[in-house]
DNA sequence: CGTAACGTTGAATCGGCTCAATAGATGTGG
DNA sequence: CCACATCTATTGAGCCGATTCAACGTTACG
């Protein structure tokens, strides 16, 4: 936790204190931030924004967020890779998602959290408290459509990997998965792609054991359709029969 | 489909055409009123919403939004039971959920549907063309918040039913959706609980048979657990025994 | 009624899990 | 730099929960 906020909340954005605007201009520089919810506040009224976040960084391995406590606080991940969870009481374990850089956290309607997350890498944080988020909510409502957005992504995204779960064999989930990464790393301009997370991760992504996920990860390898050149990484050797593993996109209209 | 709108759009409040002045009662008494997004906007502006809505009626196994279709309407159900699931190209079906009175759908992101929405008795949903509801949106922050809180609770029955259908057993997975569709019903104050869905419906919402369901009802009949007195529908005997073989409460904190 | 859809029950099969052993990767201190 | 411990990943053998296949009841409805 840095900085505890101490900043003018209240200032003309002409009187702002030197703490905070060194905090705007880390905002405008901010890698999130063409990507993230912060993309849909004005320029000049980012103090708003930057007046009450708080930057934390959290090592690997470490929770920021815990199924049950009070919810607080959104969040918004600048760096590093974020997984999030839930358990039952006997330790078995469902991941609901990776988040990556400019994902956003915390939409939470209760006033508990509903999952865990925690930092697969070095992660890097926005904190936002929720009152606080929800007072700058007031005042812009495009940042409100662009929650709503974000939040339809996610619904969309649930409801896929519920079909995943809940209808896909073992294969056709990993072949989704890996296909869902490699379009993923592609769109950020990779050829290798790299896997944050490790096999029991995957495995409680996609409902599996991690016995199984190894045993397909080298089946696919001995088929050659991916390669696995480094321990958390591969490369799609042939696309097509990774699609086709997968199941497909859907019925065909 | 019922009314395509004619009204005059532009009236003022006071200048309502007979026709639209009808909508509006009809919206006023409308059941799914209080508890739907409708709520999140004043009474005096109601002719806003009803001037855009077109009550339409669907038929048991009618489909009113198509997976793959353009994405040009919002809905929201004022009558009967929906069940949305989505498709894979051999045929396999995963339900992602049912809808009641008051539910609200179309939240897609892309301009495609990404789910189909198909009506399980006799329905009745109001739709709201697309961008005319953008347009209330804008002039109504309250319906837009109230938007983002259906979404939210949304995604948390989906990250719920992820748990599920990746990590419970066949039997967890049914007492869990017998427990809820028992706890949506004692908030509405009913005894028998009424299941407007097939078993073939039940199986494909918790990634499981017919069989498999079929067996598993009825060894919580031969254990006293619940009773089946009539063919769609069942009784709670034993909540605490329902509970725990639902997988219980999440983790222990 | 008759018939088609829905639901139940049984027997046999199989995909993915459990258990177990080994190999590789990572990190630490001598 | 190597020895050692630990954590992660791979591979095999056997098992089991849920599915598949099949037969039979039951319900809804024209």
């Amino acid at each position: 936790m840095l900085q505890p906020s101490s900043a003018c909340v209240g200032c003309a954005p002409d009187g702002l204190s030197p703490e905070l605007r060194q905090r705007v201009a880390a905002c405008t520089a901010c890698d999130a931030r063409v990507l993230s919810l912060c993309r849909a506040i004005p320029d000049d009224h980012l103090d708003r924004l930057a007046a009450i976040s708080v930057a934390v960084d959290v090592g690997p391995g470490g929770t920021f967020i815990e199924e049950g406590e009070p919810a607080s606080s959104f969040f918004n991940i600048t760096r590093g890779t974020v997984k999030l969870y839930k358990l039952l009481p006997d330790g078995r374990r469902q991941i609901t998602g990776f988040l990556g850089v400019g994902d956003f956290l915390g939409l939470a309607v209760s006033d508990s959290y509903v999952f865990t997350a925690e930092a697969l890498d070095a992660v890097r944080v926005c904190r936002f408290p929720r009152r606080r988020l929800n007072e700058v909510l007031d005042d812009f409502p495009a940042l409100e459509r662009k929650l709503l957005e974000i939040a339809s992504h996610e619904l969309v995204a649930a409801q896929e990997q519920m079909l995943l779960l809940g209808r896909k064999t073992a294969l056709e989930r990993l072949a989704s998965f890996l296909l869902s990464r490699a379009d993923r790393a592609d769109a950020l301009g990779r050829r290798g792609i790299p896997l944050a997370m490790t096999r029991t991760d995957i495995a409680d992504y996609l409902g599996l054991t991690i016995e199984t996920v190894s045993r397909l990860m080298s089946r696919l390898r001995r088929e050659r359709v991916i390669a696995l050149p480094e321990a958390h990484g591969f490369a799609v050797l042939d696309r097509p029969a990774l699609l086709q593993y997968s199941g497909g996109e859907g019925p065909v209209l």
